[in-house]
Formats: structure tokens, sequence, C-alpha cells
DNA sequence: GCCAACGTTGGC
DNA sequence: GCCAACGTTGGC
């Protein structure tokens, strides 16, 4: 099984929205290397949920993956603000994934407390200029995270 | 294939 | 609202 991490609006999708839907769609994922770390993605993986550009942006809970990627219906769809006029049902280029809401942190781990930790150092998400929605979590830095999760 | 211009992300 | 950093676009 493999750990990822990734972010969020809570203006869009919290994990308080997650919780109370259960399962939902993560779609409109439109950078090629986060689309492709969907793909690399398998039921049962899980993931943390990251609020991101928000009051308190942070690591908010853990998700799991309910489905394998499949291609990304909002790229279709001339309404939705993720609409791609170079995608068509035949060649859609943009994947989505549903998720099932596993827990909520008592308190968002906030990005500052997530810099401090050296054991952080490699995680994508600390990295300067990093902007990468999807990425990788090895099991290591999972353990680190949770262990700060009380 | 280069690279300047532009748009987006996301913390602050 | 600002702006640094990054990814994408498109002219050449």
């Amino acid at each position: 099984m493999a750990y990822w991490l990734m972010k969020s609006e809570p203006d869009e999708l919290s994990i308080e929205a997650l919780a109370r839907q259960g399962e939902v769609r993560w779609d409109g994922v439109r950078n090629y290397q986060a689309r492709n770390f969907l793909r690399e993605m398998s039921v049962g993986d899980e993931f943390f949920f990251y609020h991101s550009s928000c009051p308190q942006p942070g690591i908010a809970g853990i998700a799991r993956i309910a489905t394998a990627a499949y291609p990304d219906p909002t790229a279709l769809d001339p309404d939705s603000h993720y609409f791609d006029t170079r995608a068509t049902a035949a060649k859609n280029p943009w994947s989505a994934v549903d998720v099932v809401h596993q827990r909520t942190f008592r308190h968002v781990l906030e990005l500052g407390l997530l810099k401090q930790q050296a054991a952080l150092d490699e995680l994508q998400l600390v990295q300067k200029g990093s902007r990468l929605s999807v990425m990788p979590v090895t099991p290591e830095q999972w353990a680190v995270i949770i262990g700060l999760a009380t």
C-alpha cells in the first residue's frame, strides 16, 4: 500500500465536507505530474488531506482511495470550472479518483509545524516553490506525521 | 527547440 | 492584495 498527500482548498472541499459526504470524486487536477501520481494510486491507498489557500494551511486528516484513476468528467463539462476544450470523451487527458473519508485530526497540522520536522525535509510539500497538489509520502514520513496528530 | 510572456498556485 | 516560484503557451 502506498501513501500520498493531496491538497484541496477548503472552500472547494474541506475534510469536514468529505466527512459529511463520505465519498467524493477528487477531480480538477490539471497538472501532468499530479495526474501521473493519481494514475499510480491503488484502491486502499491512504493520503493526507491538506487544506491549502486558507487561513490555516496544513494537514487536516486522512482519507482513502476508493477507485483506480478514471477519466475526469469535469474536463468534458462546459459548465465546469475545470473544463478543457482539448479534452474529448475518446481522448481525455485528465484523471480523477474517488476518495473516502477516514479520519479528521483534532487539530490541523500546520505547515509551519511540518516544516520544523527534520524528518520531513524531503517531503515535496515543504520544499521551496513546490506547488504540486498530489505527491507521494514515504512510510517513514507517514509515521512521522501520524505521530504529530494527537 | 529556445525562451519570453503569461497564468496559476499558494503562503503570507 | 502581494508576489515568488513554477508550469504552460506560442512565436520564432
